[in-house]
DNA sequence: CTTTCTTTGACCTTGCCTGACCTTAACCAT
DNA sequence: ATGGTTAAGGTCAGGCAAGGTCAAAGAAAG
């Protein structure tokens, strides 16, 4: 846990903690100043780890007076939630996008640890053996099966 | 007994003894330095020795600040039911097999109601769209997997 | 002598960090 | 108004720092 990165994120989803309405503002130079690191590493950490994917939406304003506005998208009704990631789904998905949507979930609450290590697992390549073409739409549709199930289960213990 | 995969096995192992937590961190190409080889050969030990089969899971990630972290998954007795029943699944199951195995699963208080409609959901035949020697064949992949995670995650809350 | 296990090196992919250069907005002074 | 100055933030390509893969050579075991 030693890249600079991740520290970042870290503190920014902190600033997420402290009643900030789901929305937080900062500096670009001044939290650069803070990490001791260029300017253009926020929006690294901001491209990679502060997407829609990830939920959050980035909005920002240059010149005097700028700023950079970090939105936590709120899933309001959970069933939204799981019809929009069916479509972010689509018709095939990686390995990687699938994790990514699956650790949404599991920021979100909407599925607990251990179901998102089962859900992982099978999805991963070295299960799904087939060429690659097929793999990812397989991928697509375990995957979503697997969110329509979870569906059916809102309510249940543990969700 | 003195060839290098055998020494840094034994290692990595006596890393699990000191106060660890079931859970070792290294570096590849630090660990490859202090044994006189070159980086893969760590790749060679970890997959030869630290396979799920002998009770461990490996996660890495590249990059400035990369990594591979080895987790020892807890032995108890409830593991031995875990690796019974990836026995019982053997190399194919049809998918009343697999229901059969979740149901069991359920009952014995391994699974919850959720994650055996997750587990019930990705091994669906019409999720699983393949011909069919290959189809229970990926069935059987699938389901083993997804138990494996389970017994990573034995002790979490739910199981 | 064949098979299986080990070791190696060449090449690949991913992820992080930096710096040079660009664009936009506000605030002036004229 | 208007044009310059300053204060933000944005983009992109490149370098570096991990770890991953694979095939082939070498060593050990049967």
């Amino acid at each position: 846990m030693s890249n600079i990165s991740d520290l970042i994120e870290k503190y920014l989803k902190e600033l997420f903690g402290s009643g900030s309405q789901g929305q937080v503002e900062i500096q670009r130079n001044e939290l650069a100043e803070k990490f001791n690191c260029v300017p253009s590493q926020i929006n690294y950490v901001l491209t990679t780890r502060f997407t829609v994917e990830h939920g959050f939406v980035v909005e920002s304003r240059r010149g005097g007076g700028g700023f950079v506005r970090i939105i936590k998208l709120p899933m309001d009704e959970k069933v939204n939630a799981v019809s929009y990631l069916c479509d972010l789904i689509g018709r095939d998905v990686s390995q990687q996008g699938a994790e990514g949507i699956i650790r949404r979930m599991l920021e979100e609450g909407l599925v607990t640890e251990r179901e998102s290590g089962i859900m992982k697992s099978a999805l991963s390549r070295d299960v799904l053996r087939i060429a690659l073409p097929a793999r990812d739409q397989l991928r697509a549709l375990i995957l979503k099966a697997m969110i329509i199930s979870i569906l059916h289960h809102i309510g249940d213990k543990g969700d």
